[in-house]
DNA sequence: AATATCGTCAACCGCTGCTCC
DNA sequence: CGGAGCAGCGGTTGACGATAT
């Protein structure tokens, strides 16, 4: 899936599909020396690409951890499940789902979670008509939801009945997950921070070469190291 | 086989909010 | 307080492969 190759005349800098050495660049500068400032990191990594790009093209891309492939159907569910409740805060619901970046989120759900979420809206609606329709009928005949359930299955069409089964089953393990997903979230909320603490051993530890409370980069500006590290 | 249409996804663009001076 | 510079975010674009006609 690669965009053709193209070069803004006007500002001097690169656009469009990132080669495999703009990769090996960017990663390798990056790795060695960190993020500390994406404008000018382009010109200290030998690269003619804007800032932006760079970020973007690590973000989404180059980063260590980062998960690509198929989606499973939990991080589908857990997706579906924040877009409801938060809308389209790409990023946020990024964060619940490590290894993914949210501009791929947001294409995934572009590409086919849209659909069906619109899908279930739309059987939801008309479930619960159903329901409210079923409701009222158990009320007349004083029966209890739970039983109405059951009942209503059992007459229901063996395709029907099975539909429901599943979207009840459906809807109970999208709760389980959401709540243990959530869950996690909320009760390990130092995840990212241990996982940084963690890997910074190897790729993300930057070398710096500190003197008399300088950083000093080979391919980069002198800094203070506490700029350095606010940065 | 040729053409049209659709789906996917990397990348760009413009806006917003934050920080610093 | 206001402007400049920057990172980050979300919307959109467009190339390309897959599928349908």
């Amino acid at each position: 899936m690669a965009r053709t190759r193209c070069y803004d005349k006007k500002s001097g800098l690169k656009k469009g599909t990132w080669t495999l050495e703009e990769d090996k660049k960017l990663a390798a500068y990056v790795t060695k020396y960190g993020c500390w400032n994406w404008r000018q990191l382009p010109k200290f990594a030998g690269l003619s690409r804007c800032g932006k790009s760079c970020r973007l093209r690590w973000l989404n891309y180059l980063q260590p951890n980062i998960k690509r492939g198929n989606y499973t159907r939990e991080e589908d569910q857990i997706i579906m499940k924040l877009h409801a409740e938060i809308g389209n805060k790409w990023s946020a619901i990024a964060i619940h789902l490590l290894g993914r970046s949210d501009n791929e989120i947001k294409n995934h759900w572009h590409a086919s979670l849209k659909k069906r979420s619109t899908h279930e809206l739309t059987c939801n609606g008309k479930k619960r008509e159903a329901n409210n329709a079923n409701k009222k009928s158990d009320e007349d005949q004083n029966i209890s939801p739970n039983e109405s359930y059951i009942e209503v299955s059992s007459c229901v069409t063996t395709d029907q009945n099975q539909e429901n089964i599943m979207d009840a089953e459906c809807e109970i393990n999208q709760e389980e997950l959401f709540e243990e997903s959530i869950g996690n979230f909320w009760t390990e909320p130092f995840l990212i921070d241990s996982f940084i603490s963690t890997t910074s051993n190897s790729e993300f530890c930057v070398p710096l070469e500190v003197e008399h409370g300088l950083f000093v980069s080979p391919f980069s500006p002198i800094m203070y190291y506490d700029e350095f590290l606010c940065s």
